[in-house]
DNA sequence: TAAAGCGCTTGACCGTTCATAGCGCTATGT
DNA sequence: ACATAGCGCTATGAACGGTCAAGCGCTTTA
């Protein structure tokens, strides 16, 4: 857990492999949104948890929080700069998965190594 | 959590944003590698955890494992054609990882927003 | 007047991850 | 000849972190 000096790729990774992180930032990715409705579209995740992920990504610099008006409570989470650059890591899932990922016999997801050569998709 | 048709990119991120996956494919993508191996080279990941996980990338088709010899034990994990692919979202997490984190002032990984402009990096 | 929605927070659960120890056995060093 | 270190794991119990359900004060819609 311990390394000598900083390394960014580490570094990286332990950001985006916690829960929910990725699914956030692709969420975040088609335009900025409001708490329960990021909840919703992210789907699945729950607020205290929704909470913390998007306190830490602020802190960070990944994710900026806006306050519109306290009461009513409406308030617009959006991403910065950093946060837009992910679009190329989430690129690259993207082509990944659609390349090589298919559902198994057993409902979770399988590889498919070599089928038919890459096939022009759209994004969702 | 329950979704209508198969998604890939959502499908992809709830593999790869597993503890410790996105690790354990960055170190293979080295080459292969033992059971003990691997553990030292990614660091600080529990023997049962990383068991658990080496199974799953298994069964998925994305990791693949050799027994050279029972007793006494060797074995031999590799990246199959679907994992070699990862490189490119590893690459990609590399990239946006040199180009914006930091190491903040108590630690942690910080974003610094826009410096200097984009700047070709050589890879790991 | 009632109900639904906003952005969260709280508290009790429960599954995952953790540190640590150990198995049977062989290759190495002294 | 003997001790030690190494292999690929598995077994424990404790600690951590995510989950569920409910609810706060308040406004807007029905």
């Amino acid at each position: 857990m311990e390394q000598r000096e900083f390394c960014p790729v580490h570094a990286a990774i332990q950001v985006l492999q916690e829960k929910w992180v990725l699914h956030i930032v692709r969420t975040l990715l088609e335009g900025p949104r409001g708490f329960n409705d990021l909840s919703r579209s992210v789907g699945g995740i729950n607020p205290a948890t929704l909470a913390v992920r998007l306190e830490r990504l602020e802190r960070m610099g990944l994710v900026s929080k806006t306050v519109h008006s306290y009461m009513p409570p409406r308030t617009t989470y959006t991403l910065t700069d950093a946060g837009v650059a992910l679009h190329g890591v989430i690129g690259s899932i993207d082509a990944w998965g659609r390349r090589y990922l298919r559902v198994g016999a057993e409902g979770e997801p399988v590889c498919s190594g070599a089928l038919s050569a890459t096939k022009p998709t759209a994004t969702t």
